[in-house]
DNA sequence: TAATAACTTTACGTTAACGTAAAGTGAAAG
DNA sequence: CTTTCACTTTACGTTAACGTAAAGTTATTA
C-alpha cells in the first residue's frame, strides 16, 4: 500500500517513511546517480527496482561503505545482465569490510581488556588500604 | 629507544611514527583537549603516559567513535582516580559499539545472502537455456 | 657561517552526506 | 477561488578530522 494507490509504485515520502530517510537523503542519492526514479511530471514515481536498489544503498551505508562504494556495487544488481568483474568487485569490497569487522571487534575487545585490567586493580587498592597503612606506618 | 635518547619520553615525530599517523594529527588532539604534551622550549615532549592515551584514541577510532567520545571515555584513564559515572559511561559506550558491531555483520550477512540467490538465479538461467527457448518456441 | 632538519604557529582548504531555507508549481478540497 | 498539501528546484550551510601551505624558530652538521 502506498498513498499513490497503485501498487509497485512510490512517491517519494511513501520511500523516505518505509526506510526511515528525508525526501532530501532519496533526491541527494539521485544527484549521485544512484538512484532514478521515473517522473510524472515534475514528480518522482519510484519502482520496485528503485525500492530495491534504495535497500541496497542503506544496507551499503549500515555496513559503512561510502555512497561511491555502493554506486559500484549496486551497478552489479542493476542491468539485468551482470558481470564478472563486478561480481569480483563486490566479493572483494564484502571481504574488505568483513576484514573492518573483525578489526573493530579486535579494538573492542583490546579495550574490555584494558577495561578489565584496570578494574581488578583498582578493586585490589581498595581492598589493601589498611595493608598499605601498615606498611607505611613505621616511614 | 627514541630520537631524543632518553626513554620514556617521546617527539612529535617518535609518536606520530610509531602510531602511524600524522604530526599535525597529534597536534590537532592536543587542540582538542585530547593531549597535553610538556614542553622542552617550543618543542612537544610526549610521555608514557600521552602515550597511551594516544593508543587510547586511536583504540577509539578504530571502534569508530568521535573524538568527542573519546575524550570522554578517555577521562576514564586519565586522573587516576576514576569514579563510577566515567565507568558507567565507558560500559555504555562499549556496548553501543558492540551492537554497532552486530548490526554490521547482519548488513553484511544480509549482502551476502542476497548475493548468494543472485548468483544461484543466474547460474541457473545460463544452465536452462534450451528449455526457455523451447518453451517461448510456439509463442 | 651557512645549510639542513626538525620543529613551531597560524590559518585557510577539503570531503562526505546530507540539513535547511527560499521560492515556486499543480492538484485537490472546502 | 483560495487554501492546503505534496512536491519541486536552487543553493548555501554544517560537521568531523584532519590536509596543506606559509612563514618563522632552534639545533645540529658540513
Amino acid at each position: 500500500m502506498n498513498s499513490s494507490g497503485s501498487i509497485g509504485f512510490y512517491s517519494i515520502t511513501d520511500l523516505s517513511r518505509e526506510f526511515a530517510v528525508t525526501p532530501r537523503t532519496l533526491r541527494f542519492y539521485e544527484e549521485k546517480g544512484l538512484l532514478n526514479p521515473k517522473r510524472s511530471g515534475k514528480n518522482r514515481i519510484y519502482s520496485a527496482g528503485d525500492r530495491t536498489r534504495l535497500r541496497l544503498i542503506l544496507r551499503g551505508r549500515q555496513l559503512g561503505l561510502s555512497l561511491e562504494e555502493s554506486a559500484e556495487v549496486i551497478g552489479l544488481y542493476a542491468p539485468g545482465t551482470p558481470n564478472h568483474e563486478q561480481l569480483h568487485l563486490l566479493l572483494q569490497k564484502i571481504e574488505e569490510k568483513r576484514q573492518q569487522l573483525v578489526s573493530q571487534r579486535e579494538a573492542l575487545d583490546a579495550m574490555l581488556g584494558d577495561l578489565d585490567r584496570w578494574q581488578t586493580n583498582f578493586e585490589a587498592a581498595l581492598k589493601a588500604p589498611i595493608a598499605n597503612h601498615q606498611w607505611r606506618q613505621k616511614v
